[in-house]
DNA sequence: AAGAGGCCCTGATAGC
DNA sequence: TGCTATCAGGGCCTCT
């Protein structure tokens, strides 16, 4: 659910609100994520000061003073809320995702601090938070990871070598966070409608231009959703509680049988599936 | 080793 | 209204 940009607009508001401060408590209120959260884990936590909130792909890293971090992935359903101490008992609070007001049911994570506090609400239970020792321990962790598309390593030599002889569809390489990593299925599905690119060819059959296309296109969506301040497709709220914007503009995802938004294309968009995740593109001008 | 497929989990919605 | 089936922004694991 929440890609790469979704991921930024929290990590930047969660900045703005927590970054050099100092974990009063950590008190968990369910323990079952994708790992399990371990006893120690609020101990860990509790004094420690966050010098910085990053993110690496859809990670989301809380870097302590002493060198140890905090690794938080949001997975499908995974949302962050930010409740000020004067409204402790109200449900007035603005959410980082998916919720003007605080769940009642699936809370597991609460930080808290002086003025403050964070709670993390996950009702799939696909994400996890994890403690980090140190920076090894953190680079492991990102080992298997491909490069984001922002980075100068995604470049037409990578693409050209990685897609050689690959008898897979583009579409699953896009979702392959070992190829690529932040690309989420709206962007991948975007990226492709974009890019003229059918999403069931397989990699190998692409053209230098098709790769070109696929870089400069993932860079640029990325981009532009961040400053639209992310995809909203239920509720997400950023810090200000305010929506993101770029649901507003997908030209493919969800929009099955509505026409193709290309100029004078004549075609209709379709939905199959790939990989067992909806795909949508249109079968006219993505060739 | 690459690629296909299943699985983790709850909730919203569509269809009967 | 109320049931069931399907699908959801992700990623890991296993099998061939």
């Amino acid at each position: 659910m929440p890609e790469l940009p979704e991921v930024e607009i929290v990590k930047q508001s969660l900045a703005k609100k927590i970054q050099q401060k100092k974990i009063k408590r950590v008190i968990i209120t369910n323990r079952n994520l994708r790992f399990k959260i371990p006893p120690k884990f609020e101990e860990l936590l509790q004094n420690k000061i966050i010098k910085k909130v990053t993110r690496f792909s859809k990670y989301l890293i809380l870097n302590f003073s002493d060198g140890s971090f905090c690794l938080i992935h949001l997975g499908m359903s995974g949302t962050i809320h930010l409740i000020y101490k004067d409204n402790f008992n109200k449900f007035t609070n603005t959410s980082f995702y998916n919720s003007p007001t605080l769940p009642k049911k699936h809370n597991h994570v609460e930080i808290q601090f002086k003025d403050l506090k964070v709670i993390y609400n996950d009702p799939r239970r696909f994400g996890f938070f994890i403690f980090i020792n140190n920076k090894n321990e953190l680079i492991n962790r990102f080992n298997h990871l491909g490069p984001e598309p922002f980075f100068k390593n995604f470049d037409l030599k990578y693409l050209l070598k990685y897609f050689l002889n690959k008898k897979k569809d583009i579409k699953s390489f896009l979702l392959d966070q070992k190829f690529v990593s932040g690309i989420g299925n709206i962007y991948a599905n975007e990226i492709l409608f974009l890019s003229k690119i059918n999403p069931t060819i397989y990699a190998m059959k692409l053209t230098k231009n098709d790769c070109k296309k696929i870089i400069s296109f993932s860079k640029s969506i990325l981009k532009k959703a961040i400053k639209k301040g992310g995809s909203s497709i239920r509720d997400f709220k950023n810090t200000s509680g305010q929506s993101g914007n770029f649901q507003k503009e997908f030209k493919v995802y969800q929009r099955e049988n509505l026409n193709c938004l290309r100029n004078k294309c004549p075609g209709k968009i379709k939905k199959i599936f790939i990989s067992n995740r909806s795909t949508f593109f249109c079968n006219i001008c993505q060739k």
